[in-house]
DNA sequence: GGAGTAATTGACAACGCTGTCAGTCTCGCG
DNA sequence: CGCGAGACTGACAGCGTTGTCAATTACTCC
């Protein structure tokens, strides 16, 4: 493995410079870090995150505020930020709240998670603690703080498009908890794309809070219509995986008598019969992109607010296909 | 933070001694490790990672054998491994089979996961390799290597115990896939609770794999029999939901006309309504005795292999009740 | 009791990096 | 054309630990 040293060497300069640059300090000439970067990537280099945590004396704690009620979406959150952080040698300290954002100390850095990152309280703390932080999956509630996340109306306009491709020309839609920006998003995207058919798809939504139970009603309430929809899309998996138990009490097959799409590619999705086919959000990498600003921010870098936007996935899987007859 | 040099001077020995007590080498006589454990102790020491980890030349990737169909187990155990690790300073490297096995160099241990854990080839790789390594989950089907995991028949005996102690006396058993021993192990612990009521509880079994499809196929077997149970026990959470599916499609309510429980409490237990009523492994808790077991051996124990059984819970949610009337 | 050997312990360098501080270059300007 | 200020760059120490090897101690056996 080489080392500072070796780049030092391979670019002609000092090895402190080398570590200047590699610590986004601005106190060196664009020629000379070019120059290292250069060097650097042509003996493959790559800092060591165990010596940089010895030497230095700034902290390597992240903070992750996560109190989410899906726990496969905590869990894949977790995955996520520990994955990301191992390799820059970053501490993970889970934090689920308020009272355990204050009795921490010596942060460095702070990644929010919905709904916490939305929390005007939370936000407000955060703000005074002058705390770099970064807020997944963020609403625009407030413009503080780097944000990451997908763009879920597009996505959900897509996963529409999707259906009516499928030729579906009647579909529903169950709503998420109206509390969270997000629920409006997707909602917002679904209609999107049926207003873009200019009529050629009807539309009918039913009320959910992404829990089961909750999906379990509207699929209920949505099935028993006179002119039942041949698509449900729901705005999560859980609800999605609802659907289907509904469609199974109904004996209605699917995907042959009903279409069922959710959203978020959670672990319920695939360990439903049939998988559901599903959005895929990237959550890892919005951590992993998450970890690398507040990484930035700690060494340096003053830039104007990241508003960073990942690439979403519509996952086709085995719950949706054409509409009957 | 105290250093090996602080303990050292409150035990009185030079700071290597410290060193070599906190590495568990043998040439450090009884009488003095105990005075620097407790010194250290005293002064409230641990070891620094990023130091431990920049001076010494061992390799500190981990790799975790997993490549289990249940994504929600496998991203449990992710967290749980990456948890255990980060403290240590360890890295985790994912192999998902032979192949990524061999071609990953410079390991220092391996924790092997089920199905991974009880495959024979992977078993006699991981002997020639000469490396230290864990079975989580293990099966006896080979006595090399350190095993962690739960007694599996004991928790299937429990938590059938509790479903004959809310008044059940026609339990329904769905078995998981015969190829793993952890099947038969939950069948057995299970027929071990209706021998012992001595013919007062009658059971009835129906094969699964542990898919949710399985699940519900063997559900509506059971449900449909003349005189069908007042309660299934399903060998996994994923064939409990299919449970639940299979009632709500017969228009049985759960828990008040069918009680159904599970096994493992993953995500759908929580995801699904109502929630599952299961047995907790502690998945994580395995995953940090299995990396501190590694962590042992790769500093010279070499104690006969460990074999150590981690407790489990049941988890009383809302799917079971008494039986009607 | 003394030599010889094994069991313990200690001294010191070095791991790869960052912090501190002291140079060395540029410029702009009189 | 020289000087001072500010922009860069470099030298060196030291973070807390382990590896190497030498020194000390304990113990065995005549």
């Amino acid at each position: 493995m080489p080392t500072i040293i070796d780049v030092a060497r391979e670019a002609g300069v000092s090895f402190k410079t080398v570590s200047r640059v590699f610590n986004g300090e601005d106190t060196v000439r664009p020629v000379t870090r070019e120059k290292v970067r250069e060097a650097a990537r042509r003996i493959g280099y790559s800092v060591n995150p165990a010596a940089r945590a010895l030497r230095s004396k700034a902290s390597r704690k992240i903070g992750l505020l996560l109190n989410n009620p899906s726990l496969s979406y905590s869990e894949t959150v977790q995955i996520g930020a520990l994955l990301a952080m191992q390799s820059e040698g970053y501490q993970l300290v889970m934090l689920d709240g308020l009272t355990a954002f204050h009795a921490e100390e010596g942060l460095a850095g702070v990644v929010a998670c919905p709904p916490l990152a939305n929390d005007p309280d939370i936000l407000d703390a955060l703000g005074e603690s002058h705390l770099p932080f970064v807020r997944v999956g963020a609403e625009r509630v407030s413009q503080i703080g780097d944000k990451v996340g997908i763009d879920d109306r597009a996505a959900a306009r897509e996963m529409t498009d999707y259906l009516i491709k499928l030729g579906h020309r009647r579909i529903g839609f169950i709503e998420g908890a109206a509390i969270y920006d997000v629920s409006r998003r997707r909602l917002a995207g679904f209609n999107d794309a049926i207003h873009r058919s200019s009529g050629a798809v009807q539309s009918i939504t039913a009320s959910g809070d992404f829990s089961y139970a909750s999906g379990l009603l509207a699929a209920e309430d949505l099935l028993s219509k006179d002119n039942r929809p041949t698509a449900i899309f729901a705005a999560n998996d859980e609800m999605a995986s609802a659907c289907l138990a509904a469609a199974y009490k109904m004996n209605l097959r699917v995907p042959d008598e009903l279409s069922v799409v959710g959203f978020d590619d959670s672990p319920v999705s695939r360990a439903v019969y049939p998988a559901i086919t599903t959005v895929r959000q990237g959550v890892r990498d919005l951590l992993s992109a998450s970890v690398d600003i507040l990484s930035g921010r700690m060494s340096g870098d003053t830039r104007p607010a990241h508003d960073i936007i990942h690439a979403h996935e519509v996952i086709v899987r085995d719950s949706a296909g054409p509409p009957p007859e």
